[in-house]
DNA sequence: GATGAATGAGTTTTCATTCAT
DNA sequence: GATGAATGAAAACTCATTCAT
C-alpha cells in the first residue's frame, strides 16, 4: 500500500503503470504485424525490419519491447493459445450433459481456428524455431487446451455414456486435432466446406463414434441437427 | 524448379542414359542426408554445405543436379509423399470389402508415419519455404493419397454400408488427418499409447462413427480385435 | 567539444552561476560513473545508457550537460590529468634540491596512478576514440604534466649534477613513463612488488643512471633507503 | 609415411596442404590490412568490411579464415610478439658479456618497435577488447619476450657485475617498458630524437643505473658511443 | 530542467550460389 | 563431372542521439 493509496484507482499508478499500459500496447501492435507477415509468408521469411515497417515503428522499437525476434513468435503463438484458452471454456460454461459440453468446446475451437486459421498454422509451423524452454511453456498450453475437452470426454466416461475401448486423452486430442484440422488443411477442405458444415459433420461423426450405443438416442437430435445434402464429390 | 523433380528415371540408353542413372543416384545421395538434417534441425537451420558434407559431396556437385535448395526440400517432402503413394495401395490390394480395405490402407498409412515421423513433419512445416508451383506438386500427391483412401470411402458409401449423411472426402482426409497426427502429436501421444495401440484405437472410433448402424455387425471382429485395457490416463 | 570542457567553474551570480554550479555537479556525477564503467569494460562496450544508469540520471540529462560520448571520455581523462596536476606540484613544494624534488614528484605520481590505475589506463587506451582537438588537449596537458618533472632535471642539469650526455626532456619522459608502467603492467609487476617496493626501486635505479658520479654520494642516503630484499625472481 | 613418400617434398602434399598454404596468404593479407586500419583508427572503429574492402576481398573471404572480428585482432597483435620473439633472440645471439647482450636485445627490441610502431601501440590500446584467453595468450607472450632480456639481467648479477638491490625481473620490465615507450610517446619524443639517439640514451642510461661501479669501466666504450649532443629542449 | 521512448544508421555475421581449376 | 574458395546481399541486433512531454 503506498501514501497515496487513497488517490489510486484498481490497479497501480505512476510511471510504471504507463510504461506497462504501453508494454501491453506497443506488444499488441508488434504481435500483430508480426501474425500477419509471418503468416503469409513464414517467420523465417519474415524480417524484423518488415515486421516494423508493417507495424509502423522502427526496428529499435521492437527491440525495446522484445529482447528477439524469437520472441515475436513466442508471442504470436501465445496469442492464439490464449483465445483456446478464454474462449473455449467460455463456450461451454453452463452446459450440463458432457457430451454436448464437448460439442460446445469443439464448435468454438473450430470457430477460432476459423477466424485465425493462418494464426494456428504458425502455432504448427513455426514451433520449432523456439528455443527449448520456450517450446516447453508452448507444449504445456497445447496440453493445457487440450485438458478444456479431455475433462468433458472424463466426464462422460465416468458417467458410463462412451464406449470402454478408447483412452479419454485420445478422445479429446481427437477433437484437438480435428479443429486443428480446419487451419491445416484449409486449402482442400474449404473448397467444398463451409465453417458450419464442417463443424456439424465432424460433430455427428465424433459421437457416434464414442458414445455407446445405448446413450446414443440422447444425442439424436445432435447427430441429425439441420442436416445438410451430403454432396458425393 | 524442374518439372520432373522426382527420383525416378527413364530407361533410355547411351551417354543420356548413364547421365540419368548418375543423376537418380546423386539425388538420393543428396536427398538422405538432406532428410536427416532437415528433421533435425528444420529447413532454414540446415546448410546447403551441412547437406554437401552429410551426402559426402561437394557444394557444387549438389548445384549440379538440383537447381536451387528449394528444391532440395521438395525432393525431400516428394520422397516421403512417394512412401504414401506406393505402400498405401499396395496394404489395400486384394482387399474386398471397401470398410476393411480402408482401414488396411489406414494402417499402412500410419505405419509409413511411425517409422519416419519427422520426415512426415517436414512436409508439414516446411512447405511453406516452396515456391507456388512446388507447393502446388505437394499439394496435388497430398490429394491423391487422399484419394485412396477416399475411393474406398465412396465404395462403402454406394454399397450402402454408411451413414447417409458423411462427406466421403471429408472422411477420407479425418482418416489421413488422424494418420497425421501420430507424427504431429507425437511428443505427446507416444507418451502413453504404442503405435499400435493408437492404429486400433482409430480404427474403432472411425468405423462406429460412419458405418450405419446394421452394417456394423459385419466388422464386429475388427472392432473388437485385440483389446487393449483403455486405461483411464 | 566544448573550449571549456573542464570540471572546474567560475564564480559569477545571478542565474548564470545557478546553471554554471549545477553543471558541475552534473558532470561530476556523469565523470564518476563513466570513470567506473569505462575502467572496467572500456569505453566502446560503455553505452551511454549505462552511464546514465549508474549515474542514476536520464540519457536526456547527459546529453543536456555534454554535447557527445566522446566529451564524457573527454572529461574522465582530464579527470586524472588534473589529478597529476594538482597533486604532483603539492608533494615538490618547499623541496630544494632538485633531484629530491625530482623523485618526490615521481613518488606523487606513482602514488596517483597506484590510486587510479584503471584511470590512468583510460587515458592510454582511449584517447585514440577522441577527436583531433580534444586529443590535442589532451596531449597538450601530458606535455604539461612531464613539464612538472622536467623542470627538475633542467634544474638538476643546470646546476652540474647530471651527466650531459641525455636529454633533460627525455630523462623527465622516463620518469613519467615509469610511473604510467605501474598501471601498464599493473597486471605483472603486482604480482611480486608493493608500490612502496616499486618505487623506491625505480627511485634508486634512475639517479644512479643520471646523476654525475661526483654528485651521487650526496644522494647516498636516498640510494641506500630502507632496503628491501632483492628477491631474485 | 604415405605411400607416395618417394615424391614428396620436405613438408605434406595434396589438397591439405594447397589449403594450408593458401590460409596462411589470406591470413597474412587479412592481418596486413587491419594492422593498417586499427593502427589508424582503433579496433571499434575499424569495421570488418574496412578491412575486407582494404584487403582486397570480400567479407566472406574474411570469415571463411578468421572466425570472428576479434580474431583478426588477436592475429595483428601476435603478429608484433611474434616479431619480438624472433627477432630479439637473433640480435643477442653469440654476444657472451651478459650486459653486452642485454643492449643488443634492447636495441633489437627498439628497432622493431621503430619499425611498426602503430602496430605496437595497437597491441597495448587493443588487447582489452580480447576475451579472457585470448588475453591470456598475449599476456603469456608478453611475459615471454620480457624474460629473453630477464635471462642476461640474471647472468649479469649472478657474474657480480650488478649492484646488489635490484630484482632482475624489474629490470627487464623497465627495458622493455623503454622499449615500448618510443611506441607510446613517439608523437613527442620523435619531435626530438631519432631512434639512434633514443636507443643510445637509454643505453647509456640504464647500465649507469644498474651496473657496479667497479665494472662500469668495462662498459665504458659503449657509454661513451657516438655521442650525440645533449639538446636542452 | 529532466525524462526516457523512439529512431535508424551501422555493425557483425551467415549462407545460397557461382565459377575457375 | 567434381570441387570448394570466393562472393556479397541480407539478416538480427545495438546504441548514440533527439525531442515531445
Amino acid at each position: 500500500m503506498t501514501a497515496d493509496a487513497g488517490l489510486s484507482g484498481s490497479q497501480e499508478e505512476g510511471p510504471a503503470a504507463i510504461r506497462a499500459v504501453r508494454a501491453k500496447w506497443r506488444k499488441r501492435q508488434i504481435v500483430a504485424a508480426a501474425s500477419e507477415l509471418i503468416e503469409q509468408h513464414g517467420f523465417h521469411e519474415t524480417s524484423v525490419n518488415d515486421v516494423a515497417a508493417k507495424a509502423g515503428v522502427s526496428v529499435g522499437t521492437i527491440y525495446q519491447y522484445l529482447p528477439s525476434k524469437e520472441d515475436i513468435l513466442l508471442l504470436v503463438i501465445i496469442d492464439i493459445l490464449d483465445q483456446y484458452r478464454e474462449r473455449v471454456p467460455e463456450a461451454m460454461v453452463g452446459i450440463e450433459d458432457p457430451v454436448e459440453r464437448l460439442l460446445a468446446g469443439f464448435d468454438a475451437y473450430c470457430r477460432i481456428i476459423n477466424e485465425r486459421h493462418s494464426s494456428a498454422l504458425v502455432a504448427y509451423r513455426e514451433s520449432k524455431s523456439l528455443a527449448k524452454d520456450a517450446l516447453g511453456k508452448v507444449m504445456e498450453l497445447e496440453i493445457e487446451t487440450t485438458d478444456l475437452l479431455a475433462s468433458c470426454v472424463r466426464a462422460a466416461a465416468d458417467a458410463g455414456a462412451l464406449v470402454a475401448d478408447i483412452q479419454p486423452s485420445l478422445i479429446a486430442s481427437d477433437f484437438v486435432m480435428l479443429a486443428h484440422m480446419w487451419a491445416l488443411k484449409h486449402w482442400h477442405l474449404a473448397e467444398t466446406l463451409s465453417i458450419d458444415e464442417y463443424v456439424e459433420s465432424q460433430a455427428r461423426l465424433m459421437p457416434r463414434g464414442i458414445v455407446r450405443g445405448d446413450s446414443l438416442e440422447r444425442y439424436e437430435r445432435l447427430l441429425d441437427g439441420p442436416q445438410h445434402e451430403a454432396q458425393a464429390k
